[in-house]
DNA sequence: AGCAATTCCTATAGGAATACTAGGAATTAA
DNA sequence: TTAATTCCTAGTATTCCTATAGGAATTGCT
């Protein structure tokens, strides 16, 4: 399972949503523009967190999203998964020709590894929460700001 | 980085290679054949693999393709990074617009992240070799035996 | 010498996934 | 009522993955 850049974006705006820790609801625009993200694209992206539950939403003027849990209750396996589609289970099967390395190899001497490949990186992704990612990016700030006052 | 078909396929070649523990070469048509794979496009893998220095070949009737190296002395991390490239480094930046997850997020508190991903993945991988999925495959295959003569 | 088998090289095609754009409908605060 | 915003549906461009094709180069065998 491949981590997209669709993911990373997710990642990144839920990053964005933690660290204006808020009440009120922050615009997609907004986080678009802060991260670099294209806007349009954006939109899709948090409307597929918010069918996942990680984020709400306010329609309208004013409007915007905001993370429904606290950010020490979201890792980021939470976000990948939301965005791109399930980490552990095996894919679905291909219908046409095509078939893929999981579907190839069910029940042979591979099977196992695949398993433990998608075990090791749940494991990384599932160990780093969002409230991780805001101290380290706070800390990183801090450091800029050091340099620049010296 | 994805575990492709491809990778697959180069996989399951080594591992007949391997079965197949020989002085004699074995001809890329008979590989496909045993293991259900395109014979045309394991031509390519094959080739690969040989680029890579993980198998040799010999041209001409009766060539064929043997291992290069022991079977022990073979992990799976190196047939990956053969057939789709490294696992370790950052993919090359891409010219146009798109982008992938680790170039967007270069230097930022995802980095660290990703390098964690590659080297849980690459730890899986490399600590596989062939000579264990031979012993492995032996086993499963002593196993049918057994059903079978019950 | 000639034949058949085999690897090797280059090109290409089709389909799926990915990244992104567009238009407009629904909603809501002011 | 209006402006801002999310939401829904479509569509597009590009790249990746899988696979196939034709033929050149090589080599054992008779």
């Amino acid at each position: 399972m491949n981590v997209t850049l669709k993911a990373t974006y997710g990642i990144m705006a839920a990053l964005d949503l933690a660290l204006q820790n808020g009440d009120a609801p922050v615009q997609a625009k907004a986080i678009a523009k802060r991260q670099a993200i294209p806007a349009r694209f954006l939109e899709h992206v948090l409307n597929a967190l918010k069918k996942a539950g990680l984020v709400g939403s306010q329609r309208g003027a004013q409007g915007g999203y905001v993370l429904s849990k606290r950010p020490s209750e979201v890792s980021l396996a939470d976000i990948v998964e939301a965005l791109d589609g399930p980490i552990t289970t095996l894919p679905k099967e291909s219908s046409g020709t095509h078939q893929n390395a999981y579907h190839r190899t069910r029940g042979s001497v591979l099977a196992s590894v695949w398993e433990r490949l998608e075990e090791a990186e749940l494991n990384v992704l599932s160990g780093v929460t969002l409230e991780e990612l805001v101290e380290r990016q706070r800390k990183l700030e801090q450091q800029h700001a050091l340099m620049y006052h010296i």
